[in-house]
RNA sequence: GGGGGUGUAGUUCAGUUUGGUUAGAACGCCGGCCUGUCACGCCGGAGGUCGCGAGUUCGAGUCUCGUCGCUCCCGCCA
């Protein structure tokens, strides 16, 4: 018996023909008499029929059937008597009229239903993710991840990109994410490092003259999960020699035009608007903005400077800042609300919410009294206050305000319906600063990676003013989600060997650790940039799922953990002598 | 490391507020009947370590303490 057709495809064209058909039993409807099988694959579902007066044999073979079975069917495709072909699904006018019935394997019950509606725990789903992905809706996720990744290479082939591969066991380096590390058995305490990005080789490759490099690499970073976030995930990887932002920018727009086209038949409309880091801070108060909704966020700082009103004053005069939200019209938000939105943004650390109601005959606020005429004329003013808004403050430093503000601006985004949720917006995110502050660490750290150039006209300040250091890099932004970033690179010694001082590496270490890059860039490397793009976060924006595990084949829980094969596990005595390691017992709390 | 949510039949849940008879429902599963269903229908049945452990109590799914899993978030993620 050999397969002839795959389920979904037969229709009213194909009446008559003789086809094989294989597959899993999604259903069975036995009426005692006729027998009817849902019988499903891959591409949907056949009805098969098992009729006892037409084949009594095979149908008392049918009777045996039960959900999962694997099976055969030989048979007729015949167009279903008049008035019970079913709509709802493409093959609902035919059927196939069984005449051999081949069992080719038997299936226990599945702990849940293999259909799209059933409601199961996502533990569940990953203990039996073989089963969990036979569910049409995941399954078309999956297909639909494979066609992102078709439609990215199809598109960087014709551009002239070339897939080159880059090693998985490479060298631990200083800055960036948690490695994860790998024992060298032949190199006895020696470790090597998952890559967290193939970053240096790709420079390498520019070095080398390949000119246009792509990958779609798998990377790893022992860091905690999100829904958006796996330590292990795959980017679209690429890098471009004698180029600029532009040109970068602009590849990467006609990918991301090219992808959407083939893989929803949507159509986008390049160029995306553009941000500057700082455009985007002051008015989204984050560095990835959804900007399919307004509420933007307005600074107050120098209307309240000299205010009567201490908390706002007082923080600005620190070196904080004042920003508030209008919510059009949500005046009629109770206590309970607002409390709710003051625990929201405590969150990011926000110690308080000051907050305006705007009625017609003046404001309804704990803190109106502070403010003098002139004050609340300004403010009015610039939050384009009407009766019946709502108007939010934060006041503290500009990381606490910022955050705070921008992720309640997300928050009330979604609870008052302002989003959008069919359309895809773009934006890009430009001029980051190159560095910033690490409080814990007391030194300053690369904000995107430290190849990354600063601008030219901001060189002279490496040394002198490090955090006034704009970068030349960019993050591309999806819906509010950060869907990828790059930079123009360092391609000169002197420039690099100054950025890693910047970093507070002396000499000894950088040539230890970066000596190679350095050496290469000596040798002639090429002007270069390029970007990465999350190809999890940019399927699961596709697939318009909420968690970046329904668009993984085999996702890792929150504790990092497979539930599937029980992974990460212990290993035998005799592997850790071969490596040369010692466990040492991690003492438990009594 | 921290904060929130959650855990009861194979599955999804109710029951926990106020401790009290034999822990229920739906779907699924098993058996019977049924020749046009398509989430088939009808009848019957099986199925429980109430996450785990300790404590309080005459008595704990319910109260207390501890612990574990899963999840969302903060920190972290160049």
């Amino acid at each position: 018996m050999r397969r002839t057709h795959h389920c979904y495809i037969l229709g009213a064209e194909d009446t008559g023909k003789e086809v094989t058909l294989m597959g899993w039993v999604q259903r069975r409807r036995d009426h005692g008499g006729v027998i009817f099988i849902d019988l499903r694959d891959r591409e949907g579902i056949t009805q098969v029929v098992f009729n006892p007066e037409r084949n009594p044999e095979v149908h008392a073979k049918a009777h045996g059937l039960r959900g999962e079975f694997v099976i055969g069917v030989r048979g007729t495709v015949e167009l279903r008597p008049e008035g019970m072909s079913n709509p709802n699904l493409k093959t609902g006018g035919i059927e196939v009229m069984v005449s051999e019935l081949k069992i080719l394997n038997k299936a226990e019950t599945p702990p849940f239903m293999i259909e799209d509606r059933v409601d199961v725990s996502e533990n569940l789903r990953l203990k039996y993710r073989h089963l969990d992905l036979r569910r049409p809706n995941i399954q078309k996720n999956i297909i639909l991840r494979h066609k992102a990744s078709a439609a990215v290479r199809e598109f960087l082939n014709r551009e002239g990109f070339l897939d080159l591969e880059t090693p998985f066991l490479t060298r631990s380096t200083p800055e960036g994410a948690r490695d994860y590390l790998v024992p060298s058995r032949v190199n006895p305490g020696n470790f090597y490092a998952l890559p967290q990005s193939p970053q240096l080789f790709k420079q390498l490759f520019m070095i080398s003259g390949f000119d246009k490099y792509y990958q779609i690499a798998r990377c790893f970073r022992d860091e905690d999960l999100r829904a958006d976030r796996q330590p292990e995930f795959t980017q679209i990887d690429m890098e471009m020699s004698f180029v600029g932002e532009e040109d970068i920018m602009g590849i990467s727009e006609k990918m991301m035009q090219y992808l959407f086209k083939s893989v929803l038949d949507t159509d986008i409309a390049p160029p995306f608007q553009r941000l500057t880091y700082d455009e985007a801070i002051d008015r989204y108060g984050l560095d990835k903005p959804d900007i399919r909704f307004g509420l933007e966020l307005k600074d107050l700082s120098d209307i309240v400077e000299n205010s009567d009103f201490k908390v706002f004053s007082s923080v600005v005069k620190k070196g904080g800042i004042v920003k508030a939200i209008n919510a059009k019209g949500c005046i009629d938000f109770s206590r309970k609300e607002l409390d709710d939105l003051t625990d929201f943004v405590a969150i990011y650390r926000a110690r308080g919410m000051a907050w305006i109601k705007v009625k017609e005959d003046g404001w309804q606020s704990p803190i109106a009294k502070f403010f003098s005429d002139g004050e609340k004329q300004a403010m009015a003013e610039r939050l384009n206050m009407e009766a019946g808004d709502l108007i939010l403050f934060g006041a503290d430093t500009p990381k606490v305000v910022n955050e705070s503000l921008g992720n309640l601006r997300n928050h009330l985004g979604k609870r008052l319906g302002l989003i959008d949720e069919s359309a895809f917006a773009f934006t890009w995110v430009t001029h980051f600063p190159m560095f910033d502050y690490d409080e814990t660490e007391k030194r300053y750290q690369a904000l995107h990676h430290p190849f990354t150039s600063p601008l030219e006209e901001d060189f002279e300040r490496l040394e002198s003013e490090p955090l006034a250091v704009r970068s030349r890099a960019y993050d591309l932004v999806l819906n509010g989600f950060e869907l990828g970033g790059g930079s123009i690179r360092v391609h000169r010694t002197d420039l690099q060997r100054k950025i890693f001082k910047s970093l507070g590496m002396e000499a000894e270490e950088y040539e230890e650790k970066f000596g190679f890059l350095l050496s290469a860039l000596d040798s002639g490397a090429p002007p270069h940039g390029g970007i990465a793009f999350g190809l999890d976060r940019l399927v699961m924006l596709l697939c318009r799922e909420s968690s970046i595990r329904d668009v993984i084949p085999f996702p890792k829980t929150q504790k990092a953990a497979c539930l599937l094969t029980n992974a990460p596990s212990e290993v035998s005595k005799a592997q850790l002598i071969e490596l040369a390691l010692k466990l040492r017992k991690i003492k438990t709390e009594d």
